[in-house]
DNA sequence: GTCTATAGCGCGATAGAC
DNA sequence: GTCTATCGCGCTATAGAC
């Protein structure tokens, strides 16, 4: 770990979905390991670092995780499909017209990149320190979480439901908006989390345009 | 440097703005880290990672800058001075109204991080590397381009140009758009970046909502 | 499953010759 | 301004006792 920084997360403390295990100390290791790498990064935590606030040994993490690495691939493995099932869920209970399930859609993404802003400042940021291996599982819920909304903006595009500009370039916009919201949002303000998932969701309908946006 | 990884960026090779020093080896260093900390992150980049491609001795990196953490601070400086002028300079080249003004912004920030992506990954991601003195210059730098947007779009609420449901929200989704560029855009692509530009700056203008979307 | 102790290595940075 | 050589430290991970 280097020295004075400021920390890259307004968000405190760190919290893991309920899909992440509930055993004590490996429970204890992930979240401690997020709060340390969401506000330092992967690569400027060190074994030591995270030892010290678990107040254990650095060689007590290795009963639990058989490398560094394989903690990181644990929390991006849990923030990918705990993303992926919100989606899904979404969209499941959304209703047949493409701009309800654009906004069931992005109700979802933003509700979780505010409500995790760790997990997803780590997901996205600490990605790329996995061998190609420890990442793929993720890279492909990746794929088929940005395919829900592309599927749906397609189709709402084919039976002129949507006019946007260029859809690809539309669904990348209304992902970035979730997506940076850890970087910004600061989560017991006045703005609550559903207030801006309904935002977020207005937005991006206007950016779809038609008869949908209010 | 770890072992095996994908790269963080699409993009290829590094490309510094034309601010940035023109002498010789200072400059071969400031566009080779900007490159392998764009790709691997600043703390899995070594001092000797950087030599071994400038086909240099370790040691002979400290003739032209003091530390490791000297190199990066220079690259954010150049990347956030890079960006805020671009921005003060198409504000300045706009026209009094609100939807030519942001019309601008867009395009320019936009512009900046198609065409400077590891340095925009740089400035973005490592930020929070440095010390907070070495981060100031930047972080000044940085809200003052925010306020950039924010009063251009507070003035197009005020003479009813604009209606966004929320403009600090719809401000963060503009910037968010461009932010993430780096991540998806391949710069050789059929999208090329004017046109890329324009795309950004009517989904701006669609987000502001009022009589200026087209 | 935690401890003490340490192996083995790579790190950022410096000394001093040329 | 580049080189050779190296200091001193912190790193991930392991060995082996309890």
């Amino acid at each position: 770990m280097s020295p004075p920084t400021r920390s890259r997360l307004r968000a405190h403390p760190a919290s893991l979905p309920p899909s992440a295990p509930s055993d004590g100390t490996r429970r204890r290791i992930l979240e401690t390991a997020l709060q340390l790498f969401a506000n330092r990064g992967y690569h400027d935590t060190s074994i030591r670092d995270l030892a010290k606030v678990l107040e254990l040994q650095p060689s007590a993490l290795y009963a639990h995780f058989s490398s560094k690495e394989h903690v990181l691939a644990e929390l991006v493995r849990i923030g990918h499909e705990a993303h992926h099932d919100a989606l899904q869920a979404a969209l499941k209970s959304a209703g047949p017209e493409p701009a309800e399930q654009v906004r069931a859609l992005v109700r979802a993404h933003t509700r979780t990149h505010a409500l995790h802003p760790q997990l997803a400042v780590v997901v996205n940021e600490e990605l790329y320190a996995l061998t190609p291996e420890l990442a793929a599982p993720a890279v492909l819920l990746r794929d088929k979480s940005a395919a829900l909304l592309a599927e749906v903006i397609e189709r709402g595009v084919a039976q002129r439901s949507f006019s946007p500009p260029h859809p690809r370039v539309a669904a990348a916009a209304i992902s970035a908006m979730g997506v940076r919201l850890p970087y910004w949002y600061e989560p017991g303000s006045a703005l609550d989390v559903d207030t801006l998932a309904d935002l977020h969701a207005e937005l991006a309908l206007r950016m779809l345009g038609g008869s949908a946006a209010s």
